[in-house]
DNA sequence: TCTGGGGTCCTAGGACCC
DNA sequence: TCTGGGGTCCTAGGACCC
């Protein structure tokens, strides 16, 4: 029989910043936006901030009047992620097969672990003991048969929780379950729940498989056919399909002046170069979002023959598609880019540079030894002038 | 109190081909 | 002459997650 592990840091950035400020421990921390910050949200709230009612991806001035003695903090990427790598070590250590997935949260499959470190409840304790021990944060462990169902009962007892569901109870209880409590069903999903008077996991185990895709489609019907039968999703397969990345700017002030806007185009367009670069994955698929003053949001995207070859190609085809797709006049409140379908190497190896004049072969291998110094020397960000785009680099220190 | 940023997956329609 | 059915690729938008 299967078993695995879900294991999921208690307000994971607040928690690292109470660690490491000793004077912030017992008190309301609050990581996404200092006070005074336009139009950011909260990213996560210690318990202490929820007693208020401060919760992820709450403005921060919600948050603010909710909770006006918090302690407001921008957060530090580059910690949690330091952090998460040490915890990611510990969860290693228990079992060879680790799925991370997000910076706060694993699957541990323990199916072969037990041997070493005794039945899965005692396991798991060795687990959050350790985790505590080392890297002095708290985490909550949900302890199933399969992945979704150790998803759903980790979230049982939080924080520093610990459930387990016994072999062959996953039906029982999803059944049992609020329909709110189903992982994958947000809130348009919720609404049709209200809508036709579904509250639990056993209303929607009377329908059939028929009846719940004509209600909330083919793939959500499925996905809740599956979920209320305690069956594993397959959202949580291992091999992934296409894959994308992408940067967006949401701006204080809504942007009129086009020059502005593609100033930041630029700007987003360096972040994502650097990015594609680094992971040496090749896309041919270019993509920009415009988010408008009054939040209305339109995209574009374009398929080419070639892949993105350098950063001036890559800004050339973004800023096609943006003026493409501005219209005119209107404030711009977010500009985002994007590169979807990214392809390995060796996936499109033999025709990646088909078409590509020696100049811009010269211009990829100058990007490439940049990203070299700027890797050695992180400190001396050296980016391209948005004025001058021809060859000319310029180099800012950011400190 | 106006609504972040980075992802994945799904839907629906059009173009095009057999 | 009054119109099919499937497959693939592409685009735009939306749902959902942390």
């Amino acid at each position: 029989m299967s078993c695995f592990i879900h294991a999921d840091l208690d307000a994971f950035y607040a928690s690292v910043e109470q660690l490491d400020h000793s004077e912030y421990r017992g008190k309301p921390v609050i990581v996404g936006g200092l006070p005074g910050d336009r139009r950011s949200v909260v990213s996560t709230a210690s318990y202490e901030a929820r007693v208020f009612g401060v919760h992820s991806a709450m403005p921060v001035a919600e948050a603010l009047r909710l909770c006006p003695q918090g302690i407001f903090l921008r957060g530090r990427m580059d910690r949690y992620r330091e952090k998460s790598r040490e915890i990611m070590a510990v969860f290693g250590s228990f079992s060879p097969d680790v799925q991370q997935l997000s910076i706060d949260e694993a699957f541990l499959d323990i199916t072969g672990a037990q041997g070493l470190f005794g039945p899965p409840v005692a396991l798991a304790k060795k687990l959050k003991e350790r985790v505590r021990a080392e890297t002095g944060l708290t985490v909550s462990v949900g302890i199933a048969e399969n992945k979704y169902l150790a998803k759903i009962v980790s979230g049982l007892s939080k924080p520093d929780g610990l459930s387990a569901l016994e072999n062959g109870g996953g039906e029982a209880f999803m059944r049992a379950l609020p329909v709110g409590k189903i992982w994958g069903a947000g809130p348009r999903t919720r609404e049709l729940f209200e809508k036709h008077g579904l509250t639990t996991g056993e209303d929607l185990y009377r329908l059939s498989g028929k009846v719940l895709a004509a209600i909330f489609g083919d793939a959500m019907g499925l996905f809740l056919y599956r979920a209320v039968r305690g069956e594993a999703a397959a959202a949580f397969n291992e091999e992934r399909g296409s894959r994308s990345m992408s940067a967006e700017r949401t701006f204080a002030f809504d942007l009129y002046d086009t020059f502005a806007m593609e100033t930041a185009l630029f700007d987003i367009c360096q972040d994502l170069m650097w990015r594609l670069l680094d992971c040496r994955w090749h896309s041919r698929t270019v993509s920009v979002k415009i988010r408008y003053g009054d939040f209305s949001t339109e995209s574009g995207r374009k398929t080419f023959e070639n892949p993105v070859r350098s950063f001036s190609e890559l800004y050339e085809r973004l800023l096609a598609l943006f003026q493409q797709k501005y219209r005119s006049g209107r404030g711009v409140r977010l500009l985002g880019a994007g590169l979807m379908n990214l392809e390995t190497q060796s996936a499109r190896q033999g025709e990646l540079f088909d078409g590509g004049t020696p100049q811009a072969e010269k211009e990829r291998h100058l990007e490439e030894a940049i990203l070299e110094i700027n890797k050695k020397f992180p400190k001396a960000a050296l980016r391209r002038g948005r004025s001058c785009l021809e060859d000319t680099w310029q180099k800012e220190f950011n400190h």
